[in-house]
DNA sequence: TTTTTAGTTCAAAAATCATAGAACTAACCT
DNA sequence: AGGTTAGTTCTATGATTTTTGAACTAAAAA
């Protein structure tokens, strides 16, 4: 293997590592990875199946579970039944947003919470009052955040 | 099992997987929300074992777990071995100092890839390009969150 | 000194999750 | 009609994570 796609190779890997953070699975995170590393950025299933040796089964779940997510998405041309995948800009959003539920479901339990709890240790239905302060601020500045980034023109490609 | 009591353990249950959204393990998520819904406010070791009849080793590495990160802390008194444990109030600011680092992480790969590529595509180097806006925005708002929630004079209780 | 308490540690069992492989489908190609 | 392409779907295997159980330790109590 020439040292150049040796390189890359192991740039796809490690980048791959990182993208698991973000709660993909080790597949996802490298396709993405591939993405955003190799070219052309169009890629279709088979490139992913050659490239990784992965079984057809794992690339297909992947690749659907990122279109689900508006992580990639792909274009058809006629006379050609392949689907040339690409990534969208959206990952980060997609994040946000998920970050974002997870803060307003936790938000929820804590409103059942402290309408369960008896009065009787103030300071613990206090603590949680808190925590409700700190998810409303963080969810004002995400959620704004988050607005401005789908107006802006450049994301809209 | 007593009506209320069969409500509280649902309660616990259910609060506990919403935990599991933010990185706990199952035991550790029943663990944070066994803080948040029952009195009092202090259990020790032995409250965890009892209730959730969990072996000591599960309560044991899930309590450590949740110490070294600060969302329980414990005191103890002169002539009592146990300790008492409790929530402190950081459990957002554990969380969100993850995700900030996680963002971090990405946002150096991007850089290393954007530098990386060719100018054949540059479609895709643009998109890089705004993911790391991306990213900076939402880092932007992570530290605001982060920095008020520290200098919060109730949070320092 | 022996026993009890309040845990810790480590190997193994159980549960969950990701990937593989094989059989299938639907559309196009000859 | 038969073959190829571009996938999908389902079951099984492999890997990883979580929990258990049993043996251990260190401090305090009897």
């Amino acid at each position: 293997m020439p040292d150049t796609e040796r390189k890359t190779r192991d740039a796809v890997e490690e980048t791959g590592k990182v993208f698991e953070k973000f709660g993909l699975t080790p597949m996802q995170g490298r396709i993405v990875a591939f993405f955003t590393i190799t070219d052309p950025p169009e890629k279709t299933f088979d490139d992913m199946v050659s490239y990784f040796r992965a079984s057809k089964s794992s690339v297909s779940n992947s690749l659907n579970f990122l279109l689900q997510n508006k992580i990639i998405d792909y274009k058809t041309f006629a006379s050609d039944r392949k689907r040339y995948f690409y990534l969208t800009e959206s990952f980060f959003i997609v994040y946000f947003t998920r970050v974002l539920e997870n803060v307003a479901g936790l938000k929820e339990y804590a409103y059942r919470t402290v309408s369960m709890r008896t009065p009787e240790y103030p300071v613990a239905n206090e603590k949680i009052l808190k925590w409700i302060e700190h998810a409303n601020r963080f969810q004002e500045c995400l959620e704004a955040t988050i607005s401005s980034l789908r107006n802006d023109p450049l994301s809209a490609t």
